[in-house]
RNA sequence: GGGCCCGUGACUCAGCCUGGAUAGAGUGCCUGCCUUCUAAGCAGGAAGUCGGGAGUUCAAAUCUCCCCGGGCCCGCCA
């Protein structure tokens, strides 16, 4: 049986090439899925060249599809008015079904000389997640899958800002034998990170008082240069937060590699970053004028700063306080391995997948801090809201100042919209994440929670009761994954669960149920002693075994394509679409039926099983749980 | 003043980078299908000035320009 190339569409390619006489490139670029089932492939490489060579594009392709020597797997080739419709074999079909149903690897693309170093969701380590919070961790994490997938080399960074007034704000509550807060309504309410965030709301309002504000800006200041012992409690303070949230992540499937402080950096990094900026000559001290005594880049000779009325950004203020662009370019060399310098690190927890995470450290007196090889980046992704784009053209913009243009252009702002209400914006700070009787599901426990308990009255009663717990958190999850993970990220995305979660459709839950509905099948498969095996040469494929084989050969161009745009959404739709085609094939096909000869019965548990890789390779970067039943 | 994002059936979204065959899904609405591998499913129907206009092209939802509507950004703040 012929094998087709991985790479068959090159082959295709290199035969229209002989045969039109049009170079290779163009040949290449003709070829297209096409938009309805008319055919396997196609080109529309007469277009272009009936008004140079003057005569039609159907007597064209007419002529090309009377070619000889197309590539073995082509069955037939057609004319179809102006567009060249191509067939293939159906041993084509065996041998692309039978790779994915029979190898390990397949649907990952091969190992590239690529590490990525991705940062999200850097959330104030004081409060819970909120559904924003969770939007950016789903990305981060899903874009990690996603290029890991893609033969990239991923690490998932945390930046964990314990010098912010936020938590300031909240150590100073910690201090307060008056602090109250009122969590009775919360189900979460003893949550480290949720009873931070009830007690915010008690702390907000006293922040009004000037004495507050006060002594708050003493205790930033005092975390900021390290004053024990209120460095060490604001530290111990912030680890416990962030360990809170990260069950919240675990939840959601969200892991991480590495968490950076803002602290660690202040204390390691940032000086080797600030001299390696100001001898580069992309900074200058300012002597006059209204930046006087600031350290500033002057970025009007850099692409998009020229039309700019003010284009000079501050690193250094006149107080010698660095600002967050500062820190930020010093932060982005030491994630591409620019700086000598380093972070010494220590284990801050083992997670649920038994993946240690990794804190940086500055303390000398912890014993078992030590160099890891982390960072070092050829990419370096932020997930970050789309209103931090300009700050974010900033940080890319003084590396190109530098020299570091390889570098900038390598830097990617992955801005997603915010989540929005119906009535306006999350504000984190005004406390209506969680302010109100009627708020339920505004954090991202919340959420969990309640899709938790709508997919469990979805559940068939034959289920255990562990059975059924388990199976509601995995639908749940895909649920809310999918949802967020299915628009592209420049949309907003209003939250109204109620509406937009559903468990059918579109929908995280649809495709679990066609992975079930395969594995099932296979299981029964094997108790009746049958494997997958190639169906003979006489197998005739049916409309819906040949919808699938189509999907399983597009797969390595969509994972490839979305890879290289850093964008998951492509590979939801994919996956739907792959859940669709195998519930097609599902209804019209019988696999284990009596009447299907056993040969027939082990052809088409070979396409159950390339389905069932197929979906798999989707939920993999979608991060939805597998079930085997459901 | 300058810049970024969004605008596609009643609703929520793909498709735009790289122009190409009747613009795809889902929800909701209407009609069918469970004695047969899981109906969280399948088949079918009604429903679209692709925000508006001009341009480029054999061909525009897709590229260019102008305009309209909605959101965001351009601090020695954090």
């Amino acid at each position: 049986m012929p094998i087709p190339s991985s790479d068959w569409q090159a082959e295709l390619a290199s035969s229209l090439s002989a045969i039109s006489g049009v170079d290779g490139q163009a040949a290449r670029r003709s070829l297209m899925a096409p938009s309805a089932p008319l055919c396997d492939w196609c080109s529309n490489l007469a277009f272009s060249q009936a008004k140079e060579r003057k005569t039609s594009p159907a007597k064209l392709a007419a002529e090309w599809a009377k070619g000889k020597k197309w590539p073995i797997f082509v069955q037939k080739v057609e004319a179809a008015g102006p567009y060249l419709n191509f067939h293939f074999s159906p041993a084509f079909w065996s041998a692309i079904l039978s790779s994915a149903a029979g190898e390990k690897d397949w649907g990952l693309l091969p190992p590239l000389a690529i590490k990525a170093l991705i940062e999200f969701p850097s959330v104030n380590p004081n409060k819970p997640w909120h559904v924003g919070h969770l939007r950016n961790a789903l990305l981060g994490d899903s874009l990690a899958r996603l290029l890991s997938s893609a033969g990239r080399t991923c690490e998932r960074m945390d930046y964990i800002d314990d010098l912010g007034l936020q938590v300031a704000q909240s150590v100073w509550g910690e201090g307060q034998k008056a602090a109250k807060a009122d969590a009775s309504s919360s189900p979460f309410s003893k949550k480290l990170d949720h009873a931070l965030g009830w007690k915010y709301v008690w702390v907000s309002k006293q922040l009004e008082k000037p004495e507050v504000e006060t002594e708050v800006r003493a205790l930033l200041k005092q975390m900021e240069e390290g004053h024990e012992p209120v460095a060490s409690n604001a530290r111990h303070l912030v680890e416990q937060c962030v360990k809170a949230q990260y069950e919240t992540a675990f939840s959601f499937g969200i892991y991480h590699d590495v968490l950076i402080f803002e602290s660690d950096i202040v204390r390691t990094i940032f000086g080797e970053g600030l001299k390696k900026i100001i001898d580069s000559g992309a900074a200058v001290k300012e002597t006059s004028g209204k930046n006087a005594g600031c350290l500033v880049v002057k970025l009007q000779d850099q692409p998009g700063f020229a039309g700019m009325e003010n284009a000079d950004k501050i690193l250094i203020r006149s107080d010698g306080t660095a600002t967050y662009t500062g820190k930020d370019v010093a932060f982005t060399l030491w994630k591409f391995g620019l700086l000598q310098d380093s972070f010494l690190y220590s284990p801050l927890l083992v997670q649920p997948n038994q993946q240690t995470a990794y804190e940086s450290s500055n303390s000398k007196s912890k014993t078992n801090s030590y160099p890891m090889p982390f960072a070092r980046a050829q990419m370096v992704v932020n997930v970050i809201g789309a209103e931090q784009a300009y700050p974010q053209k900033v940080i890319s913009a003084v590396m190109r100042k530098m020299g570091y243009s390889k570098e900038a252009d390598a830097c990617i702002h992955l801005s997603y919209e915010h989540v929005v209400l119906p009535e306006g914006r999350f504000s984190g700070r005004k406390g209506t994440w969680m302010g109100g009787e009627n708020s339920v599901g505004f954090t991202a426990d919340e959420l969990l929670d309640e899709m938790r308990k709508l997919a469990v009255e979805k559940i068939k009663p034959e289920y255990s009761e562990e059975q059924k717990l388990s199976i509601s958190q995995a639908v749940a999850v895909s649920a809310i994954r999918f949802w967020f993970l299915r628009p592209n990220a420049g949309q907003k995305i209003t939250f109204d669960y109620e509406k937009a979660l559903s468990f059918s459709g579109d929908s995280g839950p649809y495709i679990q149920y066609a992975y079930a509905r395969a594995s099932r099948i296979l299981e029964k498969g094997r108790e009746a002693g049958l494997l997958p095996a190639p169906p003979g040469s006489d197998y005739v494929f049916n409309e819906q075994e040949i919808g699938l084989a189509r999907l399983l050969m597009r797969w390595p161009h969509a994972l490839e394509s979305a890879a290289s745009k850093c964008q998951v959404h492509p590979i939801a739709d994919f996956t739907l679409e792959a859940a669709g085609k195998f519930n097609e094939f599902y209804t019209t096909t019988p696999v284990l039926a009596e009447e299907v000869s056993a040969s027939d019965k082990s052809a088409r548990l070979m396409e159950v099983a390339a389905a069932r890789a197929l979906i798999g390779r989707g939920m993999d970067i979608l991060g939805l749980p597998k079930l085997e039943r459901m």
